[in-house]
DNA sequence: AATGAATGAGACTTCATTCAT
DNA sequence: TATGAATGAAGTCTCATTCAT
C-alpha cells in the first residue's frame, strides 16, 4: 500500500505520458501531421487542453516523441525474429514480419516519415531508424554467405538497399490500401530472393 | 487587334497560374503541404500576396491544381519509356528510368502520397495513378511471356506488385537521403529480376 | 480627386499604424511593458484584434517602434532649440526644455528605459539616443568654449555625462511624481551650472 | 532538544526564504519584473517548482517582499555614511556612495522603480524610500549651512532636489551601460558642488 | 484585373495556481 | 512539510479570406 503511494506521483505521469502519446498516434494516423490540434490529443486522451504543451514542450517535441514511440515499437515487433533462423531463412522470415504488419501505426509511419523530408528534427530519428534496418538486413546477408545458404557473389550493401526499398514499398502499398495482397507480393518477392540470392539447385 | 489583346491577357494569367503552381510545387517539396502560406507562394512567383486567392479561390483549390499538376508531370516523365523495347527489357528500363528520377518533385510527390492517406480527394487521384503503374507492370509482364524473355510460371499480378513496390521505396529513400545509391541498388534489382524472371541462362 | 484615390491605401495603413503606436503609448504609460494585450491596443485604436500582431509581428516588434517612435518624437521637441544659442545658454534652454516635458509620454518612456535593460531590440535604440544626447551636450559644451561663455578647464565628457544624469533624473521623478517641482530643480540646476562653468564675474 | 529541532525547522524555513527572495532578485535584475516564472526562482534556489507558491502565497506576493528586501538592502548600504562627516564633506561623501554602486541590484532596483509608475502598491514603496533620501539630503544641506561649510543663500529643498536628480539619473546609467564611466561624472558633480555651494575663497 | 489592407477565427504556448500524495 | 502532477485561463501569433480601391 504504501509502496503503492509512493509510487502513483510517477506513474500518474508515466500513464498521462503514454496516453498522451498513444491518442496523438491515432489522430496523426487520422488526421495527418497537421490535422488535429494539441487540445484534441489532450482530449482524446482525458486530460486538459494544456497537458501536451506541458509535458512535451511543443506540437513538434510532442511528435518528435511519438517518432520515437512508434519506430521502438516497430522495432521491437521485427526484433521478434526467432534467433534460430539466420542468413537467407532470416530474411524470409523478416519479409514475412513485414508483410504482416499493418493497421494504425503504419498510416502514422508513413505521415511522419513524408513529415521527417521536411521537419529536421524528424530527419535525424528517421535516418537512425533506416540504417539500423538496413545494418541488419547487410548483417543477415553475410551470415548467410559465412553458413553456406546465401551465394558469394553479391554486393550485400546494394542488395540489403533493394530488400530494404521493397520493404519500404510494401509498408506505402499497406498503409494507403487495405484490400492490397501484401502476402502474395511477399510470396513473390521470397521466391525472388531464393532465385537470386541461393545456391542454385 | 482585340482579339490579340485578349489573346496576350488570357496567356498572361496562363503565365502567371503557372508560375504560382510551380513555385508552389516546390514550396511543398521544402516545407511540407502546409508548411507555406499563400504569401509565400505569391512571392516567390513574383506577385501580389493577394493573386493565388484570386486565381484558385482557396489554399485547397491551389493544393488540388498541384496535385493533378504533379501527377500528370510524373506519368509524362515516366511514360517516355522507348516503345521499342517488351517485356523483360521494357521493365529493366522501366527500373532505370525511376532510378535516374530525383530532386524536389520527388520531395513533392513524396509529401502527397502521405497527404492522401487522410484526404479522400487525393487519395482517388494517387489510386488511379497507382493503378496505371501497376497494370502497364502487369501488361509488360504478360507481353514478355509472350515474346518468350520472361518465364510462363510467374504470378503476373503479385510481381507486379512486387516491382512496384521496389520502385515506391526506392523513391521514399531518394526523397530522404541524397547520397543513397540508386543507381547500385536499382542495378541490383535488375540482376534480381533477370535471376527470377529470366529463362534460364 | 484620383489623387486622393490613389492614396488611400498607403493612407489607410499609415493611419492604422500611427493609431496603434498612439495607443500602445498610452497603454504602456498606463499599465506597464506587460499590463496590456495586443488586443488591448487593438480594441483602443478600433482595430481588430489581429492588426498589431500583422503589422509589427510581434508584441516586442510593435514596442521597438514604440520606443522609436517616443523618441524621435522626444528628439524633435529637444531640437526645437532655437539656433541663436549657443554654448551655456543653449544648455540653460536645454534645461527648461526637459523640465517642462511632461505627461504620459514621459512614464511610457521611463518604462521602456527599464525594459530595454532586458531586452536588447530595446537596449540599442535606447543606446543610439543616448549617444546623441550626450554627443549633443558635448557639442554645445565646447562652442561654449570657442565662443567664451564656458571656462576652458572643463572635462568636456565628463560634465556632459553629469548634465545628462541630472536631466534624466529629471524624467525620472516627473514621470513619478507630478508635484514634483521641476522648475525649481530646473532653475536650481542652472544655477550650478553658471557657478560652475561660467567666467566668474 | 525539541527546541533545537523547531529551531533549526524555523532556520531552515527562513533559509529557503531568503534564497527564494535572493534568487528572485537576480532574475528580475535579468528577465525583468515579470520575465520570470516561479519555476525559475524555485530552480535557481534549488528547490521545488512548488515551493514560491507555497511559501509566498503568490508571484505577487513574493514580488512585494522582494522590493521590502530590496529597498531595505539599498537603504542599509547607503545608511553607511560615516557619522563623523556633516554638510559638504558629507554630501561628497554620499556622492561617491552612490557612484561606486553597481551591479545586478541596481538593475533590479531601476526595473522596480519603473514598475512603481504602474503598481500602486510599489509606489508607495518608492515614495517612501524617495522622501527620506531627499529628506536626509536636506538636512545634511542645512547641517553644512550651520557649520560654516555650505553658503547660507541656498534654496534648500530645491538643491536637495537637484542633487537628487543627479543620483538617481547617475544609477539610470549605470543600470544601463557597464562602461559609463561613473567615477568621473561623480568627480565632476562634487566640483560642481564645491563651486556652488562652497563659501567661495 | 490586380493589389494589399484589414478581419477574425483558431492554433500554440505559457504559467500561476490548485491539489493529491 | 514539501513535491510535482495537472488544470485552465489568457495571451501571442498566424494566415486564409474578404473587400475596398
Amino acid at each position: 500500500m504504501a509502496v503503492k503511494k509512493r509510487r502513483t506521483q510517477a506513474e500518474r505521469r508515466e500513464e498521462a505520458e503514454t496516453r498522451l502519446l498513444v491518442e496523438t498516434i491515432k489522430l496523426v494516423g487520422e488526421c495527418g501531421y497537421d490535422g488535429f490540434t494539441l487540445a484534441d490529443v489532450a482530449e482524446a486522451a482525458g486530460y486538459s487542453r494544456g497537458l501536451p504543451a506541458h509535458y512535451f514542450g511543443s506540437k513538434e517535441g510532442l511528435l518528435a516523441r511519438v517518432v520515437e514511440y512508434v519506430t521502438q515499437d516497430y522495432h521491437d515487433s521485427i526484433a521478434k525474429n526467432p534467433e534460430i533462423l539466420h542468413g537467407l531463412p532470416a530474411l524470409e522470415n523478416l519479409v514475412h514480419t513485414y508483410v504482416r504488419v499493418n493497421g494504425a501505426p503504419i498510416r502514422t509511419f508513413q505521415i511522419l516519415t513524408a513529415q521527417a523530408l521536411v521537419r529536421s528534427g524528424l530527419k535525424m530519428t528517421m535516418s537512425r531508424l533506416t540504417n539500423q534496418s538496413l545494418k541488419s538486413i547487410e548483417k543477415e546477408i553475410r551470415a548467410g554467405i559465412e553458413l553456406g545458404n546465401i551465394r558469394k557473389d553479391i554486393d550485400v550493401s546494394a542488395h540489403a538497399a533493394m530488400i530494404y526499398s521493397f520493404l519500404r514499398g510494401q509498408l506505402a502499398f499497406a498503409a494507403f490500401d487495405r484490400d492490397f495482397d501484401q502476402e502474395a507480393a511477399g510470396k513473390e518477392f521470397i521466391e525472388t530472393m531464393r532465385a537470386r540470392l541461393g545456391l542454385g539447385n
